[in-house]
RNA sequence: GGGCCCGUAGCUUAGGCAGGUGGAGCGCUCGGCUGAUAACCGAGAGGUCUUGCGUUCAAAUCGCAACGGGCCCA
């Protein structure tokens, strides 16, 4: 690692450094995220965009819970990547870290902690105390969390991050429930809700979870009034609403059937719809049917008496009727048991006829007096409790399990009940039209995230209950009087304060607020709703909340709406539609202009990631094995950013070899360019001495920071990610650093070198902006020691420059493609060589390219340097488009069965000819003349096909648009280059074995018995001892050898024996 | 039960909107390079593009259905 200099820019900084050999990316991460805090890199970003277009920024708000998982890292590294990206296009960026504090989860996490039941527990305990640890709770796990997002290298505003448990923060949502109050949409109403029984709260539709789970599956037969052994039969998988039964709904156009049933000697009348008569008479295990009448749903009026009426003595009170309704569907018997106090449907169906709400059960989950005997008793135990009393009325006519899903409170996993109880409602779909057609205003990303998915869900949204009878939350700050029913909202403390002349509050939660009253103007005394809000209200108001409105309006007006948001797809019905909601109530309008929704992580199978399952990757894990850099680009170049991303550690490990080679290639040409003294400074112009290869890469750069910004404009991270590692891995590893590392090895200070220098030093820096916004670290190490290093003036962060831009004047496309046909070719013929074994070690004679298209020809003329090399050919040859190459020889291939019925008993005689005839000849005469004399035979086209016969020492490959012939022939130059060149890697490795540096000098001996092959050795005498940096070489057969490292070696056969010595 | 998305080589995926010979990386086998070197490079084998039906001269691509997975809802 390097030293790194920070100490203030204006004293006079060295140069350009080595860097360790080995890419650790922890150790380069801390240092770089440790030298990010010394200059408060962060802020002096911010400060340096201030003038700049604004762009506000919402993060959405984790939930302060403890550790962060590879989801919420995925989700911070994409806001992170966004933010750095506009930041170093110009933008003013704010943003503020965001944290959800409040709520249910925190509250059972609490009440685990301190071993409570119940809320019973919690009032003892005192909800001052409560509310106290729950705050605790949330703060310190806010900092743990922190610390963990801070580890993936992400950027937002951490020292003034907007927190749900703040008064200010609270006021805001005060604020947006005064508006809701002041255009009507809030109230309060009784509604069948969800509920926990546990909680003892109702709970958001959103925040019900559903699992799968056994329940009784059960069909019960309701006396028809005035028929006797007439039964109305019904199925439900809540025996313990039965009590609660009001009602049998039916579907006006479904048919019914009175059927006359026999069991046991026993006869009875049974009514269900006539399709699932079958099914109900299986589940009832009647042998004998006979249908006595049929008739529609809308003609079935019936009374019938309450099923429980002798243990519910107040059902005595109400009257039992058939009713249509339409959400009846074609199950089970077809006739649908009404509970108005417990079910949605029941409830909008009862509240439509009038019916009674009738719902005798308690928050606690337990049954009312209203219930009669069953009062006191847990509905979870009421089942079977129902289900025997049935039986003993025989009212039973079947009872089995099922499995199936049900919602559960997504906390504390329990079984939700619905219960009709007074809440607070925002009345969304009042203004479910404006949020529709705001959602079309808003830019998506997919579209169908906008389009289908989240107008599907707004569509079908209901009322949103936002009143929670618990502790840990925003206080409803709304006042009603005891005498009068008047209500007030109070929007501000300070307005709370005027009105019920407090002050000093603590701070707004519970308990501060709840014994405060208001005198009504009626002279009653006015109290506070006990409740809190559902959370979910708390993250709606961020928008605003974060820039400190109602108390900051000119933020306001300056920022508001958010640019963008990004968030799982899950937040549909989250956040997304939480926030849509509460801004439709406070400013008519969406508080987002663009949305990036993005996917879920899953393990390798697609599974979701469980602690249950065992296969969750935590990100520290990841951090830990091959760093946050490695993470960061793993999960934006993997997958489009809004499918779900199956964590492979595979593919992390091919990201972070990626960056290996990213750091190879960028410290390969650092230890030549310290020793030349390479200033990039002092060359003010393009050079001159520009290769085609250099101004190959030159051009390839700028083409790729198109690419990044033009997928960038769509928020495609994995399109603008994956160029630049194709980039990395393909062009400046495998093929520009590999043409230029002649050129670096030269001694003199020469132009071509300079050229090269010039070439990766621009083309690096580029890079390093280009990548700094998904890669900020390594992109900061290579920043400062390319540039700061070199160029005190220059941004003190590569954070803190431009963004890269395409320079014009370096882009040649034709150039690019050519340079792609030229890597085709030398592809071909490294296959070609292997065919015949030939290493590159070894040159060959020549290599034939046969192009098929002249733009295959030009590329060739044009870049014959770089194949030449990269082919170790001595010498190119270019056929002209579509010719043939003179030395491949024709084969003629007889077609027997033209042959034989055309010759008969000479056919045998015209084979034999045809194997020594010239194929050449045969080829052009058949070919110009349509036919061909063989002798006294005449050879017509049908007789015989072509190939071309490929001399022995000739490999041949072919590439998408030509061919290419290596001559491997052997000459006496060829040999002697190529022994030399297996000697001098031997020596090289012995070197390297000895742990002598590369400029180190040594001595050596090399004996090699094969005469012929010594003879060949020794004519490169020179060059090898050149190349290994021998000061004495000596080379015969059956000499003595010794050294600091002898080892004997086997070259293609021929044995030699090598010794090195140290020179000391 | 409904909505949306996904299903391509052993693994991770490109291509799909605009139909015309399916392209990578990893792994595997074989080979190369050796002044990036506890690195790097090349080649080869590997695919009924989940299944079925349809539209079309032609379907991985368009349509319908089924199956499997994910998120959301009932």
């Amino acid at each position: 690692m390097l030293y790194r200099n920070t100490t203030p820019h204006y004293l006079e900084i060295i140069f350009m450094l080595k860097e360790a050999s080995q890419y650790d990316a922890k150790v380069l991460e801390q240092n770089i995220q440790k030298f990010w805090d010394e200059i408060d890199a962060y802020s002096r970003v911010r400060e340096l965009r201030k003038n700049g277009k604004k762009f506000f920024f919402v993060d959405g708000p984790p939930y302060t819970t403890g550790r962060i998982h590879l989801g919420t890292a995925w989700n911070k590294i994409i806001k992170d990547s966004v933010l750095r990206y506009r930041s170093m296009s110009g933008y003013h960026i704010l943003e503020r870290a965001g944290w959800d504090m409040h709520g249910l989860p925190i509250e059972v996490k609490v009440e685990g902690v301190l071993g409570f039941k119940s809320k019973k527990d919690i009032e003892t305990y005192g909800v001052g105390n409560f509310v106290a640890k729950c705050k605790e709770f949330a703060l310190s796990h806010r900092d743990e969390m922190t610390v963990q997002f801070r580890n993936l290298g992400v950027w937002l505003n951490w020292k003034e991050p907007y927190m749900t448990l703040r008064d200010e923060y609270i006021e805001a949502a005060w604020w947006t429930l005064k508006q809701a109050h002041e255009k009507k949409l809030l109230e309060k109403g009784l509604r069948v809700v969800n509920w926990c029984p546990r909680c003892e709260t109702a709970i958001a539709d959103s925040e019900v979870e559903y699992a799968d789970e056994t329940d009784p599956s059960v069909y019960i037969k309701f006396p028809v009034k005035g028929e006797e052994n007439t039964y109305i039969v019904i199925w439900t998988t809540t025996p313990w609403t039965i009590p609660a039964n009001i009602a049998v709904a039916v579907h006006p156009s479904f048919e019914y059937v009175k059927v006359r049933v026999k069991k046991d000697g026993k006869e009875e009348i049974l009514i269900m719809a006539e399709q699932l008569m079958k099914n109900v008479l299986k589940q009832g295990r009647y042998k004998e049917h006979e249908v006595i009448e049929t008739m529609l749903g809308e003609d079935l009026h019936i009374e019938y008496e309450a099923p429980l009426g002798e243990k519910v003595p107040l059902q005595k009170t109400f009257s039992h009727n058939v009713y249509l309704a339409d959400f009846v569907t074609a199950e089970n018997t077809g006739c649908v048991h009404i509970a108005p106090g417990h079910g949605i449907d029941d409830f909008e169906l009862g509240k439509k006829n009038n019916l009674p709400i009738f719902c005798p059960v308690g928050p606690d989950g337990r049954y009312t007096e209203e219930a009669g005997e069953y009062q006191g008793m847990h509905v979870r135990e009421a089942n079977q409790v129902v289900l025997d009393d049935l039986t003993e009325n025989g009212l039973l006519l079947a009872s089995g399990k099922i499995s199936h899903r049900y919602g559960h409170c997504w906390r504390c996993k329990t079984s939700i009940i619905y219960l009709a109880t007074e809440q607070w409602f925002l009345r969304v779909t009042d203004i479910k039209e404006q949020m529709l057609s705001e959602i079309e205003k808003v830019k998506w990303y997919p579209k169908w995230a906008g389009s289908a998915r989240f107008a599907d869900w707004v569509k079908g949204s209901r009322d949103w209950c936002i009143s929670r009878q618990r502790y840990w939350g925003i206080p409803i700050p709304v006042w009603i009087c005891d005498s009068c029913g008047n209500i007030e909202v109070m929007g501000t403390r300070k307005e709370l304060e005027l009105r019920t002349g407090t002050s000093k509050l603590p701070d707004l939660h519970r308990p501060n607020v709840d014994n405060i009253h208001i005198k009504c103007k009626c002279g009653g005394q006015m109290s506070r709703v006990p409740d809190v809000f559902d959370v979910w209200f708390d993250s709606a108001v961020a928008s605003w909340a974060t820039l400190n409105f109602p108390h900051d309006e000119k933020a306001l007006k300056e920022w508001w709406p958010a640019d963008f948001i990004t968030e799982g797809h899950d937040q549909t019905r989250g956040w997304f539609y939480s926030q849509l909601g509460a801004s439709m109530i406070a400013f008519g309008r969406a508080p987002y202009k663009s949305v990036l929704m993005h996917g879920f992580t899953l393990d390798t199978e697609g599974k979701k990631m469980s602690k249950s399952l065992g296969n969750v990757v935590s990100p520290e894990e990841v951090i830990a094995k091959v760093g946050a850099e490695s993470l960061r680009l793993y999960v934006l170049s993997q997958n489009a950013p809004w499918d779900d991303l199956k964590f492979s550690w595979d593919e992390v490990g091919n990201v972070h070899r990626m960056l290996n080679i990213l750091w190879n290639v960028y410290r390969f040409p650092l230890p030549y360019m310290v020793l030349d003294k390479f200033g990039p400074l002092e060359i003010k112009e393009t050079p001159t001495a520009l290769r085609l290869e250099d101004r190959w890469l030159l051009s390839r750069v700028q083409s790729l920071i198109k690419l990044v910004d033009a997928a960038m404009l769509e928020y495609n991270l994995h399109k603008a990610t994956r160029p630049i590692s194709e980039f990395i891995l393909e062009d400046l590893s495998r093929w520009y650093i590999q043409l230029i590392r002649p050129r670096t090895w030269r001694e003199s200070n020469d132009p071509d070198k300079l050229a090269a220098y010039y070439t990766l030093y621009e083309v690096l820096v580029t890079l390093t902006k280009l990548i700094a916004p998904f890669a900020p670290h390594i992109s900061e190490e290579m920043y400062q020691n390319l540039v700061r290093n070199v160029d005190p003036e220059a941004p003190e962060s590569v954070h803190m420059c431009d963004r890269a831009t395409p320079r014009e004047e370096f882009i040649d496309t034709e150039l690019e493609k050519q340079m792609n046909i030229i890597r085709e070719i030398v592809e071909a013929s490294s296959n070609a060589r292997q065919k015949l074994k030939r290493k590159l070690r070894w040159p060959v004679k020549k290599i034939v390219v046969a192009p098929k298209k002249e733009d295959v020809a030009a590329a060739v003329r044009r870049l014959e340097e770089v194949l030449k090399e990269q082919t170790n050919a001595k010498e190119i040859v270019l056929l002209a488009p579509g010719e043939t190459w003179e030395q491949l020889g024709v084969e003629v291939l007889p077609v027997h069965a033209a042959l034989g019925p055309a010759f008969k008993k000479e056919a045998g005689k015209v084979l034999a000819e045809l194997k020594n005839a010239d194929g050449k000849a045969i080829r052009k005469a058949i070919t110009e003349n349509g036919s061909f004399n063989l002798k006294e035979w005449t050879l017509t086209p049908d007789m015989v096909t072509f190939k071309d016969s490929i001399p022995q020492e000739i490999a041949h490959a072919g590439f998408s648009t030509g061919d290419v012939y290596v001559d491997t022939e052997l000459t006496h130059e060829i040999e002697c280059e190529g022994y030399a060149r297996e000697v001098i890697r031997r020596l090289q490795d012995m070197r390297k074995e000895l742990d002598l540096l590369v400029e180190e000098e040594m001595n050596a001996v090399v004996e090699i018995r094969d005469e012929r092959v010594l003879e060949l050795v020794l004519g490169s005498k020179d060059f090898i001892s050149g190349e290994v940096r021998a000061q004495s070489l000596v080379l015969g057969s059956g000499i003595e050898v010794e050294g600091d490292l002898v080892k004997d070696w086997d070259v293609e056969d021929v044995k030699m024996k090598m010794g090195i010595v140290r020179i000391k």
